[in-house]
DNA sequence: TGCACGATGAAC
DNA sequence: TTCATCGTGCAC
């Protein structure tokens, strides 16, 4: 019953998308195998207005697929160890995203998905994965099917705090409850 | 060409 | 609170 998401989902306002991809599940094909982990917080970065966003310095190469058609994986390295996946919001040109922060496993998972930094070791996405497309066969989020009614919780982002005003716009998104969220 | 620092995570 | 570790952006 999994149903990959298209494109127009994530052609759409970035909170929008950011508290709908909650509850949907990240796949990833590797050597035949399907890692699958359902998506439970996650982080708006609302383009170059919003200062917290890497878009705020304007047009740069590591911007570029940010700033680029929506659907696209944005993968960036941070404080030299980790990488974050991010996924790319709104028409071309808005340089939108969402950060997933937390995945909860279901299939064929093994290590931590408790923050940005870990899910991508664990899902096995890095550097490579910038710019790949999430309509593609082995990288994409899809739908269970399931409809489930969800309960939210809105909380600050985390890490942004040089961001001003921006700091404390309630831009992270998590399921209520769910023991996988990075900091509830 | 150099340098300060970050959308992290873990240890102390 | 400190540290590991390196790509990026911007100052010289």
């Amino acid at each position: 019953m999994m149903k990959k998401l298209s494109r127009e989902f994530y052609d759409r306002d970035t909170i929008t998308v950011a508290r709908e991809l909650l509850g949907k599940h990240l796949i990833r094909v590797t050597h035949g195998a399907s890692r699958i982990a359902r998506i439970v917080e996650v982080e708006a970065y609302l383009g170059p207005h919003d200062l917290a966003a890497h878009s705020a310095r304007g047009l740069t190469n590591r911007t570029l697929v940010m700033n680029g058609p929506p659907g696209y994986a944005y993968v960036y390295m941070i404080y030299g160890m980790y990488y974050c996946l991010n996924v790319v919001t709104e028409s071309e040109g808005h340089a939108c995203a969402v950060l997933l922060r937390a995945l909860e496993p279901v299939k064929n998972v093994t290590g931590r998905t408790r923050g940005p930094g870990l899910l991508c070791r664990a899902m096995d996405i890095d550097r490579r994965h910038n710019g790949h497309d999430l309509l593609s066969e082995d990288f994409y989020i899809a739908s269970s099917g399931i409809n489930e009614k969800l309960s939210i919780v809105k909380r600050p982002r985390i890490g942004v705090n040089y961001a001003g005003r921006w700091a404390k716009r309630l831009l992270r998104f998590y399921i209520r409850g769910n023991s996988f969220v990075s900091k509830p």
